[in-house]
DNA sequence: AATGTTCTCAACCGCAGAGGT
DNA sequence: TACCTCTGCGGTTGAGAACAT
């Protein structure tokens, strides 16, 4: 015996509401009230089911509802809570006037958890890909680790094929790689490929696991920052063992960190010191001017893995 | 212009908890 | 205490729109 269900499903109507269908309830719920959802479909003459209603009246009708376009204060607030959170749709809306938990979760599901991902940012840990890697190695006993690489490349793999494919990047070997890394020469298998350089990627990045992260107060969380934050972030920098993780660094300012936006612009300020010729002074990395006249960091020698302009961080291949 | 692919978001589903009897 | 009903929540789906080829 299961619980009965809340209507007769045979005898209403499901799918988009029109507009008369929105009248007749948002009229019956002006005079009325919302009491009792099962029954408002029968008194105000539609055949829907009262859970229908409901959500039709909550997320759509509501005349207190805010319809349109997330500012960026809205998201920069979803991401925070949602950092503290989690999927807390509930409560995460309830700090957003006018805006309802489906739009939150939607706006999340579509826009901000590839827009961080892009970054190269967990979106459940709000925490670096490269620290959650670092964090893995360091529960792992040496053995393990030559594995890890593989183990992570099924975590992040979709995401990171979706970015290099989806933006149609070329890849760019300006030197040799190391001993150890992956033949460029030929192409024929292009996301194979393209899994050999995750690979090695993530492996530079274990590689610099032993490094503190936690330099600067621990643990990470995410937010997004007025003068860039996230938008600073050069994915790039995931394989940068050469100064530690540029996240705990200086780009992580949420509630469990206490990096300060001053710090966090003269890194900046570091990181994009160029010399005469336009190269960065930092050995392997070189910024060139791209296609839209934004700056592309391309890493060569054994960091030749991404390119991947600011612009695109702010704009992800969404 | 036609076709295929991806994205968006309204709507649905099932579950869990609260409250009433 | 046990059962029933209602409501709210989070995950998922699918139609239509937008975009790419």
């Amino acid at each position: 015996m299961g619980r009965i269900p809340c209507c007769e499903k045979d005898n209403v109507k499901r799918g988009q509401w029109t507009p008369e269908e929105d009248h007749k309830l948002s009229s019956y719920i002006a005079q009325h009230g919302t009491r009792n959802w099962r029954l408002i479909p029968k008194n105000a003459g539609l055949q829907r089911c009262g859970k229908s209603c409901r959500l039709r009246w909550t997320n759509y009708l509501r005349p207190d509802l805010k319809h349109g376009q997330f500012s960026e204060a809205e998201e920069q607030t979803i991401v925070t809570l949602h950092s503290v959170l989690g999927n807390r749709w509930s409560v995460i809306a309830a700090q957003l006037p006018g805006r309802t938990d489906n739009d939150v979760k939607n706006h999340w599901n579509t826009k901000l958890k590839k827009r961080l991902s892009g970054m190269g940012i967990d979106p459940v840990t709000h925490k670096p890909f490269s620290h959650l890697i670092s964090e893995i190695a360091t529960t792992l006993s040496p053995p393990q680790v030559p594995h890890l690489a593989e183990a992570a490349l099924g975590c992040f793999k979709d995401e990171m094929l979706h970015l290099l494919t989806k933006k149609r990047i070329g890849f760019q070997f300006h030197q040799q790689f190391p001993n150890n890394a992956p033949s460029t020469s030929h192409v024929k298998n292009e996301e194979n490929d393209t899994v050999e350089k995750i690979k090695y990627g993530l492996s530079r990045a274990i590689k610099g696991s032993d490094k503190n992260w936690e330099t600067n107060g621990g643990a990470t969380s995410s937010s997004f920052h007025d003068n860039g934050g996230y938008s600073n972030y050069n994915f790039a920098n995931l394989l940068n063992d050469e100064d530690g993780s540029p996240w705990n660094q200086s780009l992580c300012s949420g509630s469990t960190c206490t990096a300060g936006g001053e710090l966090q612009q003269q890194q900046q300020q570091q990181r994009n010191k160029k010399t005469s010729n336009g190269n960065c002074e930092d050995s392997g990395k070189e910024v060139v001017t791209t296609r839209n006249g934004s700056t592309t960091t391309m890493f060569n020698s054994d960091c030749v893995l991404w390119d991947i302009s600011s612009d695109d961080l702010m704009n992800p291949m969404v």
